[in-house]
DNA sequence: CTAGAATCGGAACGATGACTCCGCTTAGAC
DNA sequence: GTCTAAGCGGAGTCATCGTTCCGATTCTAG
């Protein structure tokens, strides 16, 4: 009951609105820097205003969270809706991926962010299930991952990419490898490599084993 | 000072070494189930004993979690050295990412545990180094992937699992991807699609596409 | 300018969780 | 059986963090 777009919305007096500006800029800041795990307490210092006055504003510290993420989030939306229509499929696919990626490498909160649910959360994953669909029609993608096991991949990534021994080379190294994975056809090969060779020392489960090999 | 490796080592009393066994005991559940953030009261109400008793025997939650994650890390530099002498270094190397994957889907502290800096830690990420660059003089894994990229990808896998919406199969998938990625010969492709067709949208920065496309 | 309401700031609260202290219990040596 | 010290348990301490409360401050309508 502090959120500024109450029904009879009088308007915020000036010094309020300044000082909700202020917040929501450090907490942009805030969360991009440490995730959401960043004490309220310094964010509101970094804003210079006391923790009463954010929760003046937003009721809680996650409505805080989701209000500055919002326009990001949006913007991820409107940028896979655009890339949907491309020419060449496979290239809107992976360019989407590339921006992601890029996001992550410098905002902390990205996993954090996608992990909100809420009808911007549904439509990011319908649009990143229609720019998947599309490229694996035209082969560009392997046909066997679905939606969200591309989301758990993306947010695995996002979380590598805060590995405090992640140089930028590493980021770009495990974006790779994954993106590489994504194109592969099958995992056939992976298979029949660990049938051909028998494996010295303790041998994994033949149920897994098994599991990989029956699948597709 | 509560190890019960004094110099002197006096034998434990009874009841003594039987609590922390069962402390010990505890302890591997709790942190298998979730993670390192378990409270410690909880794995000492779990283990019958109060938590008194659990520092008696460990001065620290870290120092029991170090006990309790050894032994599993022994294990795994075992086997890792025990696979690289194999005939075929290709599967050796896979076959060990598969136990790894394995682990990493039923205990949910494995990526704090290889985070866990020290002596073993270091066999363990020498002896990982050694099936990759033998993997890779067999050409069984792509050149220019290193040992320390390597590890971040692990644990992005390991991250991946725990995920909430993760099932079983999406386990899988993410773990194959990874490894097909693991084997593509380089990123080429990645990087040729980009130029091939501009991409709709707001497009990826050219500062970041002629980063994929100028390394190796 | 002034009154009244909106807003502010930061002290205080409550919950959580690692860790300590100390009076009581009990193993085990004699 | 007795005595002593090792061991036990759990209440208590300290620190952190989200959240609330309220007296002081500041904007702005009139």
């Amino acid at each position: 009951m502090a959120d500024q777009s109450a029904d009879a919305t009088r308007p915020l007096r000036a010094d309020a609105r300044r000082n909700r500006e202020k917040v929501l800029h450090a907490a942009r800041d805030a969360f991009a820097a440490a995730g959401f795990g960043v004490p309220l307490d310094e964010i509101a210092a970094q804003a210079g205003v006391g923790p009463g006055t954010v929760y003046r504003h937003f009721p809680t510290k996650e409505a805080l969270f989701e209000a500055v993420i919002q326009a990001r989030i949006e913007d991820l939306v409107a940028d896979a809706r655009a890339r949907s229509g491309a020419a060449d499929p496979g290239a809107a696919f992976f360019g989407f991926l590339a921006r992601v990626g890029q996001e992550a490498r410098v905002k902390r909160d990205l996993p954090d962010a996608i992990a909100v649910p809420g009808p911007l959360q549904d439509a990011l994953y319908e649009a990143i299930g229609v720019l998947l669909s599309r490229a694996q029609h035209a082969g560009a993608v392997r046909g066997d991952v679905t939606t969200s096991e591309l989301i758990v991949l993306f947010k695995a990534a996002a979380a590598a990419f805060q590995d405090a021994s992640a140089t930028p080379a590493t980021r770009d190294q495990v974006f790779a490898v994954i993106t590489d994975g994504l194109r592969s056809r099958s995992r056939g090969l992976f298979a029949q490599q660990l049938i051909a060779a028998p494996i010295i020392g303790q041998p994994v489960p033949s149920a897994l084993l098994l599991s990989y090999i029956s699948r597709q």
